[in-house]
DNA sequence: ATTATACCCGACTTAAATAGTCGTATTTAA
DNA sequence: TTAAATACGACTATTTAAGTCGGGTATAAT
């Protein structure tokens, strides 16, 4: 319940890393080797960030990833929704499509409790995390 | 991502439905019928708000549930804790048991979301969302 | 006493979401 | 030409959440 997903606790743990690295690239295999992640499901994860223009990647050996200016700016609430879609602690507040609906008697207080949740998240940048 | 499960959605609507009846007894199948909730499920969620002494229970024909007094009183954190557990956005702020945590370089900010959200659920109180 | 309604409780099954793997293709530095 | 790296889609496995079932006990009404 309440669980951030690993994809984004792996993408944030390579952000970090690379944005230590300053401006070299650094490769999917080393950050995995270091933090023992599964390189493969972490290399998913840095090519969604790349077509996302979060980080810029280099092919060939030699290659990797490095982080592209501004990143850090971007609240979390954008980062994660855009590697996993919608937050919401229930469905209606994502799609509306509740059979429910009219009859829910909690609807308005959790809607509350969710934007509570969204705003922690659009106060914090990824840069809090990752520098 | 970030999700409530839906033993406490089941369980909030039916708190909120009993108090509004006040003292009378609820079945679970009024309360299932009249939301659309699966009546074994909901049952089962009852009883363990029994059980935890969030509710009282009659058997026998018009019996059911009534809601405690004083359960109102209990923050959301207490109450979502006795249903599904400790609350935790990653595993390891709830069993420290990560073969990463030395390793881990997003281990503090994360923490520090965590208690943020922490907090929102400790100001709110059951009887916030079901009175 | 009998019956019907409702709670009690544990085991089980199903479904959905998350996590992880594999194979193949492409790029590029040495 | 080779080796190291990204790119990408399909596939499988695991975990968690959701839901079902069967048999038991209590009790009010007749």
């Amino acid at each position: 319940m309440l669980k951030l997903t690993r994809k984004l606790e792996y993408a944030l743990i390579a952000l970090r890393h690379m944005q230590d690295k300053g401006d070299t690239f650094i490769s999917a295999k080393e950050i995995a080797d270091m933090y023992l992640i599964p390189q493969e499901l972490l290399a998913k994860t840095l090519q969604q960030m790349v077509k996302l223009n979060y980080i810029k990647a280099a092919q060939g050996p030699h290659g990797g990833y490095r982080v592209r200016k501004g990143l850090t700016e971007i609240s979390m609430t954008q980062f994660m929704e855009d590697l996993e879609g919608p937050i919401g602690i229930v469905d209606c507040n994502i799609n509306a499509e509740c059979i429910q609906l009219d009859n829910c008697n909690i609807r308005l207080p959790i809607k509350k409790i969710n934007s509570n949740i969204r705003a922690i998240f659009n106060e914090i940048r990824v840069g809090d995390i990752t520098s």
